[in-house]
DNA sequence: GTGCAAACATTGCATACTGCAATGGAAGCA
DNA sequence: TGCTTCCATTGCAGTATGCAATGTTTGCAC
């Protein structure tokens, strides 16, 4: 553990383990917030919900390409969130190939209650922040995703979705 | 949306975007790091080995109970990786009852590579970074995770374990 | 305009993760 | 000795996941 830069390395363990409590917290939310209500979804299928609901109808294949997962996985997941009544099917009149998704209104006011109370828990955390970190833990953030060339989230879209394979 | 503390609730999507950004840094940063090695390790079964790795031996019960899954999910999955030859079983002398479960050297040797590879790039990603934000990042996640009331997660290790019934 | 290639949804098959509910063996205790 | 408790294991069920067909529909080239 003692390399050319033992300080980089340092901060990179330091670092890390700061982010990832962050993370665990706001995973640990998102649990919660899906828990709490009583459609027992999960968390992929309210990816899905998320997608549909933000994102306005889709394809089969534009649905999985955007969950980053394989045609067959999302096709059964719509099976079920179809069944459960969350999510219609409609034939594409211009090209029977096809499906045209969406979220229902059922869907859409899943999507919003757990959005809610995810809200409503993030701001009691931030709210016990001290006032002066907040800036710096904005910008020290964005500053960590630009180094590691990602574009940033919109502010809307918390959902923990475009991780291959990750929920 | 417009609340009595708008500007309260314009700070939590910011921050909820910034650390939800962090985040799926490295997020993706552990599932390149897991893809990158031959083995062909799901998560779940990273997390296990991780445990055994850095926890010593213990028995199926207590291997569920760190893993937060049920006792048969966690035999399975000792299966699996018994049959991959990461994972040693042994019948405990003293009480019969009880499976000695470790980490053999190929397990070992499996976290030991996922680790080294994790390590490297975040320090990659930390050395694009400014340097004056580093600190104030460290320093704001931690605040944040007090804030939620999180226990600070040992440098050393960050699995991404502890979530129940997460990877 | 006919035919071939590409796109698309769908299904079959296999695997992994997950929990709940038995089941059976072993240990501890009265 | 017998009852209770602990522990691993197995059966069953549901969900997620990918790969490899399959069949239908479109679009394009000739």
């Amino acid at each position: 553990m003692h390399d050319s830069q033992p300080q980089d390395l340092d901060a990179a363990n330091e670092m890390v383990a700061a982010v990832l409590t962050a993370s665990r917290v706001l995973v640990a939310v998102s649990a919660r917030s899906l828990a709490a209500i009583e459609e027992a979804l999960t968390v992929p299928q309210f990816r899905m919900l998320v997608v549909l609901d933000t994102g306005g109808p889709v394809n089969l294949s534009g649905l999985a390409e955007q969950l980053a997962v394989n045609p067959s996985t999302a096709l059964r997941m719509v099976d079920r969130l179809s069944a459960a009544g969350m999510v219609e099917r409609t034939q594409d009149p211009g090209d029977r190939r096809l499906v045209v998704l969406a979220a229902t209104a059922a869907g859409r006011q899943v999507v919003r209650q757990v959005t809610e109370r995810r809200q409503a828990e993030i701001t009691r955390i931030v709210s016990a922040m001290p006032v002066d970190h907040r800036g710096a833990m904005i910008e020290a953030l964005e500053a960590f995703a630009r180094a590691a060339g990602e574009e940033l989230v919109d502010p809307a879209a918390y959902t923990g979705q475009g991780l291959p394979g990750w929920s």
